[in-house]
DNA sequence: AATGACGTTGACGCAAACGTAAACTAATCA
DNA sequence: TGATTAGTTTACGTTTGCGTCAACGTCATT
C-alpha cells in the first residue's frame, strides 16, 4: 500500500535540476507534496507531474501553461460546456504544437544543409 | 540596387511584435538597421534576422542561443579547426530539437487522446 | 499654426524562474 | 561526540525580455 515516496534530493538528480527548482514549484503551487514531519514525500503522482512540467519548459512553455495543459488531462468533474470549451482550447494548442514542430523542422533542415557545407570543406582532403 | 527596406514599424506588424521589441533586439546587438537620419532602416538581411530571431522564440531558444544559431549558418571565415567544432555544435543542437520534437509529438498524443475523451462523453448525450 | 501619425532616446518597472546565502534541524557515520 | 550529510525556512539577488512612460523631433495635413 505505501507505495513508493521519493526525496526531494532524487527527483532533483533524476530530473537535472536542484532542489532550489522543486520547492520554487511547490511555492508556485505546481505540486503539493506529503510530509514527513519537515521532509517533503514525493508520490509517483508529483514525480509524473514534475516531469511534465519539465518536458513543457524543454519547448519553451511557461510554468503554467504546463499546469494548464496537464489539467487539460483531467476532464473529471466537466459539463457540456466545459468539454466543450476544453475541446476549443485543444485545438490552439495543437496548432501551436504543429507550428513548433515546423519550425524545429526548418531548423534541422538548416542545420543539415550547413553540416553538408562543412563537410565538403573538410572531405576534400579526405575521402576523395 | 537600392534594394527594399522597411521601417520599424513595417516589421512590427508583419511579425505582431512592437517596435519596442525591435529597438531591444538592437540594443543586444543582434540587428545593426541603418540609418536614414535617425530612423531606422532595415534591409531584408534584417528582416531574415528577425524573423530566424523569433522562430527561435516559438520553440523557447533565448535571442541568444538565436543568435549563436544564426551564427552558424554562416561558416564564412573558417579554418579546419572551427569547422570541426562547428560539427559538432551541430549535433548538439540537432540533438536538443530531436527531443524537442519528440516532446511535442508526445503532447499530441495525450491531446488527442483527452479529445477522444471529450468527444464521447459529449457524444452519449448527442447521438441518443 | 496646430493636430496627428510616426519616429527617436533614455530610464524606470516588472514578472518569471530560479540562484544563493544565512541560519537552523535531524539523522547518521566514524 | 563531533563532523558530515541531507533536509528545512526565510529572504534578498539576478537574468531575461520586454512594457511603459516621458520628453522630444519630423513630416503631412487641415
Amino acid at each position: 500500500m505505501g507505495s513508493k515516496t521519493y526525496t526531494i534530493s532524487e527527483l532533483a538528480k533524476e530530473f537535472g535540476v536542484t532542489t532550489r527548482t522543486i520547492r520554487f514549484y511547490e511555492e508556485k503551487g505546481l505540486v503539493q507534496p506529503l510530509r514527513d514531519g519537515q521532509k517533503r514525500l514525493y508520490t509517483p503522482a508529483d514525480r509524473v507531474r514534475i516531469k511534465l512540467i519539465l518536458r513543457g519548459k524543454r519547448i519553451g512553455m511557461s510554468l503554467q501553461e504546463s499546469v494548464d495543459l496537464i489539467d487539460m488531462y483531467d476532464p473529471s468533474r466537466n459539463n457540456t460546456q466545459q468539454l466543450n470549451s476544453l475541446i476549443d482550447k485543444i485545438a490552439v494548442r495543437r496548432d501551436r504544437l504543429l507550428q513548433q514542430k515546423k519550425d524545429i523542422d526548418d531548423m534541422l533542415a538548416g542545420l543539415d544543409e550547413v553540416q553538408a557545407l562543412c563537410q565538403t570543406a573538410l572531405g576534400k582532403r579526405k575521402k576523395k
